[in-house]
Formats: C-alpha cells, sequence, structure tokens
DNA sequence: TTTAAAAATTGGTACGACCCAATTATTAAA
DNA sequence: TTTAATAATTGGGTCGTACCAATTTTTAAA
C-alpha cells in the first residue's frame, strides 16, 4: 500500500463501508473523520473527493456524505475498478489462458485520418499490426493497431506476437494510462463471422481509439471487434456542474 | 461563468490553448500561472487537475505540463464533454425533433434482481414504462425504464409521455447527476426489427444501467435498446495508480 | 400546534506554507 | 569528449486556517 494519507483514508474507508460499518448508509462529517484519523481536513477532503469520483459515495453539503447502495455486494457493477488498458491484463480472472495469432505486420503510409489522430508529419510512416486474440481456443477479437515507427523503432514480428504494453512498461519504463475510446457496435462482416466464430445475424462490438503515453504523445491507434459476448463496457458517469 | 477561481483559470486555459497561444505544446508551470493570475497555487493544481481528468491535459512530474493534441480541433473526439444523462438533451444537436411514443405504462412487483438493484423493500412496487424514442419519425431506441412508486407516487400517462428527467428538475428541483451504465450489444430480436426497423443480421446496441439523484438514491433501473447506428459511447479513460 | 426566524451542522472554495519526488539542466571529474 | 555527480526545475502531497453556502435542527413567535 502507498504510503499516501489520502490512499490510506480510502482503503479504510473502503474496508469499513464493505464491512457495513454504517448502517446508516451515511459517513461521519468531514470534522470527525479529521479527529479521527488525526489528518488534516484536506487530506480528508481529497479522499472523498476521490471516492465520490468512483461512484462509490455521494455528498451533499448541508446533509452529509453517503454510501453508494450499489457498493456494497458489488455484484453486477464496478467491474472496470480499471487498473492496465491493455488487452492481455484487462481480462484475466477469467481463469483462461489468453492467446495472440499474428495475422498481419507490416509498415504502411498512413491515410490521412491516421495522420491527424497519431499527429504525424508527412513523411512519418506507422506499423500495421492485425492480432487474433483468444481465450484458450477461442478467438474473442480481433485487433488492428497502427503504431508509428518513430515512437517504436525496434518492433519485431517477435514482441508484437505478444503485450506490446507490458514490452513498453518492461524495456522503457513507459507505461500506457490514458486512452480515448470509442465504443460501438456493427453487424458483423464476412471476416468477422470466420474468425470469430460468429453468425451472420450475431454481431460485433467495437471499442476504436487512441492510446497515449504518459507524457501524452499519441502511442497507438487501435480498432478492435469483439465478439458482442465478449463486450461488456461497465462505467460510472458523472455529469458536468460538478468539476 | 461561475465565479470560481479554479473554473475562471480553465476556462482562460481553454481559450488560450483553443487559440493555440503555447505552439509548444506545453503549458506554463504552476509557479508561473500562480503568478500570472495572481491565485494560489493550490487553486492552480486544482485547475490542471481537472483539465487533466478530462484529458485535455497531461502532467509530468520533474517534467511539466503538455497540452493533449487532440484537444484542438476536437474532431472526432471530446463529443462527450457531458452536461445532461437524459436521452432528451443528450441527443439534440442533430436538429431533427426528439419524439416520445408511450408504448406500456403499469405497475408491477420488481424482480428479486430489481429489488436488489434499486434497494427496495419486499413490498415496494415500481412503474414500468416502455418507451419508443424517435428523431421526427424514426425510431432509434426502444427503452425501459423501472421507478419505484415511493419515490415519484404521481407519475402519470402524461409526464411519462415526455421527459421524466425534466418534469423531476422542474417540479421538485431534484437532478439525475449519476449513473453506473453497462454498454453492450446484442443481435436484434423480432420486436427490435419492428419497432425500429433493423434488418435481421443488424444488432442493438444496449445501454443499461441505474440513474441517482443527487444524494444518491437510486432513482432508475434503464434498459435502453438503440438502434446500432445511433449507439456511439465516446470517453476518456484513464487508468489506476493516480487517484 | 403551527409557522417562521435563528443557530448549528456540514460540505465547498481558497489561501499559502512546507517538504517530497521525478525529471532535466548544469557542473565537475575522468 | 564523455561520464558522473550536483543543482535547479517542476509537479505531488499534507497541513492548517479562514470563510462561504446549502441543509438541518433548534428556538422563538404567532
Amino acid at each position: 500500500m502507498a504510503d499516501l494519507v489520502y490512499q490510506n483514508i480510502i482503503a479504510d474507508l473502503k474496508k469499513a463501508i464493505n464491512a457495513e460499518s454504517f448502517p446508516s448508509m451515511k459517513l461521519p462529517d468531514e470534522r470527525t473523520l479529521t479527529e479521527h484519523y488525526q489528518v488534516s481536513r484536506s487530506s480528508v477532503k481529497r479522499a472523498l473527493n476521490v471516492m465520490a469520483n468512483q461512484g462509490i459515495i455521494f455528498k451533499k453539503r448541508g446533509s452529509g456524505t453517503f454510501i453508494n447502495p450499489l457498493y456494497l455486494k458489488g455484484g453486477s457493477f464496478f467491474n472496470y475498478n480499471g487498473s492496465n488498458l491493455g488487452v492481455t491484463d484487462s481480462f484475466k480472472a477469467e481463469n483462461r489462458t489468453p492467446g495472440i495469432k499474428l495475422l498481419d505486420f507490416q509498415v504502411i503510409k498512413p491515410s490521412a485520418e491516421l495522420q491527424r489522430d497519431l499527429f504525424l508529419q508527412p513523411d512519418d510512416f506507422v506499423y500495421e499490426i492485425k492480432r487474433l486474440r483468444l481465450f484458450d481456443e477461442d478467438p474473442f477479437m480481433i485487433e488492428t493497431g497502427f503504431i508509428p515507427i518513430k515512437v517504436m523503432p525496434e518492433l519485431t514480428e517477435k514482441i508484437v506476437s505478444s503485450s506490446i504494453f507490458n514490452y513498453l512498461e518492461m524495456t522503457k519504463n513507459q507505461e500506457v494510462t490514458r486512452a480515448f475510446l470509442s465504443i460501438f457496435a456493427e453487424p458483423s462482416t464476412r471476416d468477422d463471422q470466420m474468425q470469430l466464430k460468429l453468425k451472420s445475424t450475431e454481431p460485433v462490438g467495437i471499442m476504436e481509439g487512441i492510446f497515449f503515453l504518459d507524457d501524452g504523445t499519441p502511442f497507438e491507434f487501435s480498432t478492435m471487434r469483439l465478439h458482442y459476448q465478449y463486450m461488456k463496457y461497465n462505467t460510472f458517469v458523472t455529469v458536468s456542474g460538478r468539476e
């Protein structure tokens, strides 16, 4: 556990919430928490803000801080606490072995749109990497990624046949921690049906977007076509006003 | 514009970024901004944190604060700045008139699952509201909502035939500002195909989840089956570590 | 008893100080 | 010239204070 004050408060409050230590579904007020943890109110507020953004609690000025009832028995929600953006890590728990089959790997001249999305110069080239992802023997996703040569000049077929994100972290100590994603669905194409073993009436879910390095460099544009039963995106949405 | 210091900084920085006042794609350091705006560094940090969470900028300790290149000419992204959760408001810009056709409206005994999701007592009842949403004459979504009687005892067919969220805000000054959403896709059913004018090979996009009032009261469980061409969910994802 | 005013409670915003940690730039040594 | 040590820069975290604003509770008046 990180040794940050607010992180510790979060951890402790989560534990208490899960242990149902607040039958009224209401947390102690901020000043009381300040006293209890022997920290500044600023730190308490910080902790509570993070938890509010995660949807664990609701705050109401003048009234108090309340527990989101759904945070108990986290049944259908809160699967997307997020810890990694890569596919390899995201789908783990299933206790099935993820696999990668390389379908295509080449260097191409990016389209105008791709140039814009990855902020490339006219003479920059990109890798095109097309891979089939599987669990054991079951394919569940066709992934097409575009990575500028200049951000990863040393890419090889070997690297591309396993997790690129892991390689990045291992060798360059850089992490992909942010992405713009667009999520939608389409009827499956013939190719989808072949690769993902879909019937013609069954669709693909699509997650498409740009992945960034820590410093904001666009690292990859990726289109992921998923067997529809494997795409489920859970999210907590807060609207405007607040921050 | 709200008269909050950090909001003003955000507004001003956004304006400057859009005016391309930072050709190096790098913002001034926090201490300089503090000096420039004649505010405390805390307020600068707050502003920058909010902007970082929105994906407008990237911060890197020891190095500086950088502009997300994609925030310029907000082309395909940043459509989801979020301002309202309701359907009526979300799809406006299209300059087509949104319509509602009430398909079903009744009071039922909630399933066990629904009881759990809306945190109901065993003897609570809920409205079931099934509506078809249209743009002009084109149906694009079948919406089935469940609202506990006790949170809205006065619901009528008339209210339900237009925006419930607007009604809530008008009459009770309560707002729906938060939701858990689960986003996925399925092959269309016969009923979907009839209502949404879909071919049998065309899917529906599904957005399903729970909407909350300001104080955390679960207000509605809703399942929205959308014509696949109308479902596009854009989002900026940040991962773990940071907060 | 009911209603209205006042006070207390509770979260929100802002300030500024102090030190830490990651990165970059500079300087000194080899 | 190259390399290693050192300093400066830059964002991160914590503390504590002061005051504001929405809500709830209490008190006083009708």
